[in-house]
RNA sequence: GCGCGUUUAGCUCAGUUGGCUAGAGUACCACAUUGACAUUGUGGGGGUCACUGGUUCAAGUCCAGUAACGCGCACCA
């Protein structure tokens, strides 16, 4: 007896067995190497801080199934991994348990401090997450791993930084920036939400200069923000105020006099009173106005606190809400309030610390997008030519026009953070009280190979003529600091934006700038020009639609500034995994499902091939989940109630169908920060995830069979046309999927991958040609062939199945490669160590036959028909039938050479051809449009209710035929159709009236032996 | 408001350049059960392809419009 397997597919056993197997022979280790091509993906960097959610599960997977594709095809395919140290939400996170923990803030351990401390939070979580990327299979480099703090990418981070500073793409500007007043820092857009929230919303009027009782109203969420007025704006056609444009009114906090100015874009004149009170400084509207009318001035009147600054005048130091309702009584003192009431109004939040986001000016380091005078690129235009020229390429191709429209408005891109954890920026400034002094400054003597000089005004209030040096540092060089210190330079304090360093991932991992070496990690496999100059530009990025704009447009812009070359060929943008709901998952909502649950529960293939299914061209996929419960397991569906950890608890219902009654309480699975001692929490699982599961086991299973009937088994050569029909059939089957898999990947339709293999495998060599094979495994002249074929086309289906299934694809790949080493088609060859490593197959193409299966698809009509009147009269499986095919000599032919197959199939004991075939006495009907069937069924059926149901049929048929007559008398459709829709038409009117006559006949015989 | 998507069976989704009786998985119903697999097998029921109009011999598919939902971008004093 050959290999005998369990009866049902472990995955837990064969992940942890294959994944070591794999790391021990160093499958996944790629190094530049002439004589093959390069296939490379970088890893879109998760969050060091960040737990493997559904989202990460379906990037790396898909990631994995085309490394694992090309790796087979022969390429040279490197998959780079890494982390991003992710700025503010790493550094919030640590200050948030630094709080808890010891009560201190930032400030209280200072920066070197809270930095280490990040770093020592960032060791432990990065190897989380590098570790649970690694049990979903990925067969990433991992000696190549990489984070974005790392030596490596520092460097190319600071040549970077210095080049751009340098060819004048970096710039000091004041703006008006998203601040999170509790981080004390900026935020992105994109890391701010917008909830609706209940406002107070406040009438004023200020008085008009040298006008006794005139008065101008306006309106406001935030009166504090008065402080910081200076204007009032009306629309230049309203004629209400048309008078007082030009005039003064006084700001009666501060006691200034500001301007009533008329701008068309800032006020509407069919809303509110038709005037705005100006804030350049704390509206990012108002601050447009500005700029278009710089004379009114802007100033700033909150400290990076939140608190009122000296501008405030008598309010200097009061939190800004204190302050709100400060400002709000004294213009009640003086008369000027009009009114207040309340509405829902949206109010920006900081997505990390979730407190109101303050619109605050501040100085910022940007990269300059635009166009410029001299003949260096414009950056955004640059970018966009890379993809209008198609050397990038978006798949689907309508993410391309995202892409484009962002990169259209070639928006300055505000680099600075104020921050602690992340790249610091390698600027150190000192301002001089005077022109002379700074010019005086200018004729140090730098060494210009390593710094360069940048000098720029800065124009902040009260300081109007000091003039700022700033000088960046193309490396920390200790004595040149050192100097700078002396001089009295600092360094900034801030740090880049996280996308900053995301930006050079593609580049910086493979070691530009190159050539020095910075310190390697022992084990690591070097980052240096072999590297860079092999692998890039890389093949394919895949990622989320949502960072199109923050990383990929970035990464094509760096990418082309600093190696010439774009970073990648191809961009993959896969879809959303959604909750049931059809809402996006996110911790704030408490609707993610955590992949360990679904590996636990389901198994990593399933997972992965449930992955690759949902990635379809144009849907986001759904994912309704049920919380399994911890006391029985029954499966209870996942309510919209239940997330947000809004339901603290429930009751499991049991299971009336298995007659589980449980009644137990548990926590319904989410993000729960902590554990309950009390109350158990539930995992949580999702159907979707049973067809992999199931999958898997059916694969095990064929093989299964397969090993327990490979006793004898020989390997040896096969010739086509010598094959009987079935095993044709199959190989023409095996060639025509490969090639649509084959084109599938190509094409990135992950979704058709998956359906694909799963209907040939299933529906076609399980459903069928197992089942055709058992009769003939048993007779001695016939096994040899059959085993030869089992083993060849199991082979094959198990190397399409590796990059999506890698683990079932091993296990199963291991054990035939015990019991057949050699094998494989047309001829057997010995059989590659590991499936991971395995030849891709690819088949010749005059096995696809269609012919063949024609003929094959007639027989399992003839099968499925006469399954089907078995069930329909109940007739049980001993009862033996007999048929008799009325039918043309080559059909007849056909079914008599698989009559011996048939017959099992379909429980037959007498199956009789031919064109004078006599029908029996007495028989059921079965109709076929190539030919007719008739099933003996002679006391097998209750004759009256089959007359009815027979009668009724015709009558459909009749009027069916009616339709398709009408259709063939219009003289339209004759003469318009094209010939073969036509003929198709014809042919099915004469298939009904066949089928017709055949009821007719059956009615008569059921008639006579009722 | 602008742009992009989606709407097909109870649920989750396929459906190529218009062309046979619109498919799959799951759920449901019936039957089967020592033979690779109950994570199974066989069969069945279930669809006004969101709606309206148009083009065409022919529309789930193309065009126009409507509605609902989702995403992105702007805006909201």
């Amino acid at each position: 007896m050959a290999t005998e397997l369990p009866k049902a597919y472990d995955p837990k056993a064969a992940q942890e067995k294959w994944l070591s197997f794999w790391e021990e022979r160093g499958y996944f280790h790629s190094e530049p190497d002439a004589s093959k091509k390069p296939y490379t993906i970088v890893i879109p960097p998760p969050n060091v801080t960040g737990a493997l959610h559904m989202g990460h599960a379906l990037n790396n997977t898909l990631q994995d199934v085309l490394i694992r594709w090309r790796r087979m095809q022969g390429f040279n395919a490197l998959w780079m991994p890494g982390t991003d140290h992710a700025g503010i939400a790493t550094q919030s996170v640590v200050e948030r348990l630094v709080f808890q923990q010891e009560k201190k803030t930032r400030h209280d351990l200072g920066r070197d401090a809270l930095v280490k401390r990040i770093w020592e939070w960032k060791d432990k979580y990065e190897a989380r997450i590098l570790g649970q990327l690694r049990e979903l299979g990925a067969s990433c480099d991992w000696r190549r791993t990489r984070f974005t703090l790392d030596p490596v990418c520092a460097r190319a981070v600071r040549e970077t930084f210095f080049r751009m500073f340098r060819d004048g793409y970096i710039y000091r500007g004041k703006r008006l920036v998203n601040w999170d007043t509790h981080l004390q820092t900026s935020v992105a857009d994109d890391e701010t939400y917008t909830e609706e929230t209940k406002s107070g919303f406040w009438t004023f009027k200020y008085p008009v200069d040298g006008m006794p009782d005139t008065f101008i109203s306006f309106s406001t969420t935030r009166p504090e923000t008065m402080l910081g007025d200076t204007a009032v704006c009306v629309h230049p056609s309203d004629e209400r105020y048309k008078a007082l444009v030009g005039k003064l009114v006084l700001q009666p906090h501060t006691g200034r006099k500001i301007p009533i100015i008329a701008d068309g874009q800032l006020a509407d004149p069919e809303l509110g009173t038709g005037c705005v009170k100006v804030t350049p400084a704390h509206d990012p509207n108002d601050y447009a106005c500005w700029q278009r009318h710089p004379e009114i001035g802007i100033i700033n009147i909150l400290n990076p606190d939140g608190t009122i600054n000296e501008a405030g005048g008598e309010y200097k130091g009061m939190d800004r809400y204190k302050a709100r309702e400060a400002v709000t009584e004294k213009m009640k003192e003086l008369g000027l309030y009009v009114d207040k009431s309340e509405r829902m109004v949206p109010m920006p939040y900081s997505d990390r610390s979730k407190t109101p986001i303050e619109p605050y000016l501040s100085d910022q380091w940007f990269v300059k997008m635009g166009d410029r005078e001299d003949s260096k690129p414009g950056l955004a235009q640059m970018t966009m030519d890379a993809v209008t020229s198609g050397k990038v390429k978006f798949f689907p191709e309508r993410y391309a026009r995202s892409y484009l429209d962002w990169l259209t408005e070639k928006r300055d891109w505000c680099i600075s953070r104020q921050l602690w954890w992340g790249h610091r920026i390698p600027v150190w400034s000192k301002t001089f009280p005077s022109n002379r002094a700074f010019e005086a400054a200018l004729v140090w003597d730098f060494d210009g190979a390593h710094q360069w000089l940048d000098r720029e005004r800065v124009a902040s209030q009260g300081q109007e003529g000091s003039l700022t040096l700033h000088l960046c540092l193309k490396a920390d060089d200790p004595p040149t600091i050192a100097r700078l210190e002396s001089l009295g330079f600092t360094q900034s304090d801030d740090v880049l934006d996280t996308w900053f360093s995301s930006a050079l991932w593609p580049h910086s991992t493979l070691g530009w700038p190159g050539p020095a070496l910075p310190e390697e990690k022992p084990g690591r496999a070097p980052a240096n020009w072999d590297a860079l100059r092999y692998y890039y530009p890389t093949s394919t990025l895949v990622t989320s639609r949502d960072i199109i704009t923050l990383w990929v447009a970035r990464m094509v812009l760096t990418g082309l500034y600093n190696v010439g070359d774009i970073p990648f060929r191809d961009v993959y943008i896969h879809p959303k995994i959604l909750d049931g709901f059809g809402e996006g998952m996110s911790k704030t909502k408490g609707n993610g499902v955590d992949p360990l649950d679904i590996i636990d529960l389901y198994g990593t293939d399933a997972m992965r091939y449930t992955m690759v299914k949902m990635a379809t061209e144009n849907q986001d996929a759904r994912m309704p989940v049920s919380n399994v419960c911890p006391h029985c397991g029954t499966m209870i569906p996942q309510k919209q109630e239940h997330q947000s950890m809004r339901t603290k608890k429930l009751t499991c219902p049991g299971d009336k169908a298995k007659g589980i009654t449980c009644g137990k309480a548990f926590r319904p699975g989410g993000p729960w920060p902590e554990p309950d001692p009390e109350l158990p929490t539930a995992r949580q699982a999702s159907d979707r995830f049973e067809e992999g599961r199931n999958f898997a086991n059916k694969m095990w299973n064929a093989t299964r069979f397969l090993l327990m009937n490979l006793d004898g088994y020989t390997p040896g050569p096969m010739k086509l046309e010598e094959l009987p029909t079935e095993d044709r059939w199959l190989l023409s089957r095996l060639a025509t999927t490969t090639r649509a898999v084959t084109a599938a990947l190509e094409g990135y339709r992950f979704s058709d991958v998956a359906r694909l293999v799963y209907d040939f495998v299933w529906s076609e060599f399980c459903d069928w040609y197992i089942e055709m094979s058992k009769g003939r495994l048993k007779d001695a002249a016939a096994r040899p062939t059959a085993q030869r074929v089992l083993a060849g086309v199991l082979d094959g289906i198990l190397r399409l199945v590796q990059p999506v299934m890698p683990f079932v694809a091993e296990s199963l790949w291991q054990a035939l490669n015990e019991a057949a080493p050699e094998r494989g088609l047309p001829a057997p060859s010995k059989a590659e160590e590991s499936a991971a490593i395995a030849r891709w197959p690819s088949y010749p193409e005059g096995w696809i036959n269609s012919e063949v299966e024609a003929r094959f698809a007639r027989m399992q009509e003839l099968v499925r028909g006469v399954r089907e009147i078995r069930n329909r009269y109940q007739v049980d499986d001993k009862t033996r039938l007999d048929v008799s095919v009325k039918c043309s000599p080559a059909v007849a032919a056909d079914f008599n050479a698989l009559a011996a197959f048939i017959g099992p199939l379909a429980g037959i004991a007498n199956l009789t051809a031919g064109p004078n075939t006599a029908k029996p006495k007495q028989a059921g009907g079965l109709v076929k449009p190539e030919f007719e069937a008739y099933v003996s069924l002679v006391g097998l059926i209750d004759v009256s209710a089959e007359l009815k149901r027979l009668e009724k049929q015709l009558t459909d048929k009749r009027k069916s035929l009616e339709g398709t007559r009408a259709k063939l008398a219009n003289e339209k459709f004759v003469s318009g159709a094209p010939p073969e829709v036509v003929q198709q038409q014809r042919e099915l009117a004469s298939d009904i009236e066949k089928q017709i006559a055949a009821l007719e006949e059956n009615l008569k015989d059921l008639r006579s032996a009722e």
